[in-house]
RNA sequence: GGGGAAGUAGCUCAAUUGGUUAGAGUCCCGGCCUGUCGAGCCGGUUGUUGCGGGUUCGAGUCCCGUCUUCCUCGCCA
């Protein structure tokens, strides 16, 4: 070994010994004869002492920040007042008689200090430096934590750790999907995973009735703040269960990672809200708990409060919504009003309020209030004295929700009901077993066509699809969807009706998911599972708004990869290798000319 | 595909209604300094203001285009 301790252990007891640390130096204090440095490595930092009395200095006279120092030296007890409380090794320090510059480093494209205040993209393009910061090793040292508590627990609950392939099939069905191609089959691709799904319920059949696996699934769609190409999930599946047996393992689950990681009681059971309720109340489908704000509907009352703007949108088929502020009515205008910016980027026309004061009503709206709706608005809003009201109003029923989402989100962090550390839990359940797909008018999974419908929905699958509830359950953390389930369809007719609403022909069905249903035909037992999303997972509990801080190289918002440059045109051979051709080939740098046929003047 | 924000020194930022030589902190380089821990003090270097065009006597600032990054709608079974 280089090293004999890492630059986290030494203490008191150490005084006397010799030892030898590598690391990184992280700070150098520069006295002229003497000079102190802070080496750092993962597990912390240790003041190293370079004196002229112990330690010929000559060669080390250009020592910088980031260069890897191999220092061996004896421990010393500091000299009183001299000690650091807040440095865990902060009562010695290593008196160094040999130090050898083992990995120069020239000064650094960001400046370390700067925290996540760094330019993202600088810091993506220089991960392997970025990821040596303490705060960003902290969150993979969480992720690890977190991946190792959840295989614990589950292997305990007798879970078996199953992998399935990522070569695989491509299902038009869902996400866009990644695709790869075959050399030794010509013309013909695989797809990347958007999921293990029919991969688990295979092992279902199979007997396997707890399997689980933390496993890479990709998506070829636009990216988000919480959403990347490849992303990792905890995969899980449950034979012989209905949802309230997965939902239970789920509860100790979490509060057993929680726990772990945190230190902190996670309250069991958790709260369950069906899809209507939760984006009636919190204008979401992943209701963020940690604030009590409320919306309400008063789509019903707008014709009789005579506002035009309230009753057109309602009269187009849409809605307005509102939602309380305690406390707010003493909110300057330009206060109240700056919020209007929220909803206009939701493609709302404006943001409409009103408050009560101890004069009674006021603002915009207050003028329409004096009639019988006025009278019903206070009473549903719960408008006290001292409170606000805002509204949103908009002929798409979505613009109003997604207005309302965000305001929520915005008026909770602004009232200060998001404490930091705070998890609250809750499930989201009841969603509809299929959408109306705004083009065609058909019906489309919501989920996905494995699915169950609602047993009590089971008569209405064909007469009106869109009705039928699903058997399925959300995991949502913090107002983030950290996980989706439900229980399956285990019989192949039901499997088929349900392939008949989407509109699949048996053909159709068969040639895409052949394998599933020949495999519920042989003795497929119920079952049922959920798949927990990782990395949002890691990027709650460490504090991040973003999962590609908990992401060790991540992707842009092009998809693309700061480090390496992926993706990249590849040389004709290696298309030609694995039968493909690009149809539109890579225009000459710096030109400007459209696709000329030509090919002979493009220099120009 | 749509909406929004940002891009000025290696880094983080500033620069009045368009105005003269684009500044500060930090990093870096040099000097001083034996108890610091964000060490201190003194001095110094650093710019195609993302790129291309335009308006103007004059553009970091205004206009058009474009590139990059971020947020977001759609999309994400």
């Amino acid at each position: 070994m280089l090293r004999s301790h890492t630059c986290g252990e030494l203490r008191a007891e150490h005084v006397g010994e010799e030892v030898t640390l590598v690391g990184w130096i992280d700070t150098i204090r520069d006295h002229g004869g003497l000079r102190f440095i802070d080496l750092r490595d993962r597990y912390g930092r240790t003041q190293v002492t370079l004196s002229p009395e112990t330690i010929d200095g000559a060669e080390l006279t250009s020592l910088r920040s980031e260069q890897v120092l191999q220092v061996t030296g004896r421990i010393q007890s500091r000299p009183d007042g001299m000690k650091n409380p807040r440095l865990l090794t902060g009562e010695i320090e290593v008196i160094a008689t040999v130090a050898t510059l083992v990995g120069d480093c020239p000064a650094l494209p960001f400046d370390f200090a700067g925290g996540d205040l760094v330019n993202e993209e600088l810091r993506f393009q220089y991960r392997f430096l970025d990821m040596r910061r303490p705060e960003v090793q902290r969150r993979f040292q969480l992720r690890s934590d977190l991946q190792h508590q959840l295989r614990n627990h589950l292997h305990e609950k007798g879970f078996i750790d199953l992998e399935t392939p990522m070569l695989t099939k491509s299902t038009p069905e869902g996400a866009r999907d990644f695709l790869v191609p075959s050399r030794l089959n010509p013309g013909e691709l695989y797809a990347l995973p958007q999921s293990p799904q029919i991969f688990k319920q295979l092992f279902m059949v199979a007997g396997f009735d707890r399997y689980m696996q933390i496993v890479r699934c990709f998506r070829d769609e636009d990216l988000r703040a919480d959403r990347q190409p490849e992303f990792t999930q905890l995969d899980l599946e449950m034979a012989c269960v209905e949802e309230d047996d997965v939902i239970e393992v789920l509860e100790g689950l979490m509060a057993h990672v929680v726990k772990a990681l945190t230190g902190q009681e996670v309250e069991t059971p958790f709260r369950r809200i069906s899809y209507d309720e939760a984006l009636l109340k919190y204008s979401s489908d992943a209701p963020d708990l940690r604030s009590d704000l409320e919306i309400f509907e008063m789509s019903d009352l707008a014709e009789d409060l005579g506002f035009k703007v309230f009753s057109g949108a309602v009269e187009a088929g849409g809605a307005v919504r509102g939602v309380r502020v305690p406390g707010a009515a003493e909110w300057s205008r330009k206060q109240i009003e700056s919020l209007e910016a929220i909803v206009k980027n939701q493609g709302a026309g404006g943001l409409a309020w009103m408050k009560r004061t101890e004069d009674g009503l006021a603002g915009p709206v207050a003028r329409f209030c004096e009639g019988d709706g006025g009278t019903q608005l206070v009473e549903r809003s719960g408008l006290q004295v001292g409170d606000l009201c805002y509204f949103v109003a908009d002929r798409s029923k979505r613009v109003v929700i997604n207005s309302l989402s965000f305001l929520r989100k915005e008026l909770a962090q602004k009232l200060g009901h998001i404490q930091p550390g705070a998890l609250e839990f809750c499930w989201v359940t009841e969603f509809p077993l299929f959408d109306e797909d705004e083009a065609t008018g058909s019906p489309v999974p919501c989920h996905h066509p494995f699915t169950a419908p609602h047993p009590d929905d089971l008569d209405q699958l064909e007469s009106s699809p869109l009705k039928v509830r699903a058997r399925a359950y959300d995991l949502v953390l913090n107002g983030f969807e950290v996980g989706g389930g439900s229980i399956r369809i285990h019989q192949r007719d039901l499997q088929e009706r349900v392939f008949e609403a989407i509109g699949l022909s048996p053909e159709e069905a068969r040639s895409k998911f052949s394998f599933l249903l020949e495999a519920l035909k042989y003795g497929a037992p119920p079952h049922g599972g959920i798949a927990l999303g990782i990395d949002r997972l890691v990027m709650i509990l460490a504090g991040d708004d973003s999962i590609r801080e908990v992401i060790a190289f991540p992707k842009t918002q092009r998809g693309t990869c700061q480090l390496t440059g992926a993706p990249t045109h590849v040389s004709d051979q290696q298309l030609e290798e694995v039968g493909l051709r690009v149809a539109d080939p890579p225009k000459p740098a710096s030109s400007q000319v459209s696709g000329d046929e030509t090919g002979d003047s493009t220099q120009q």
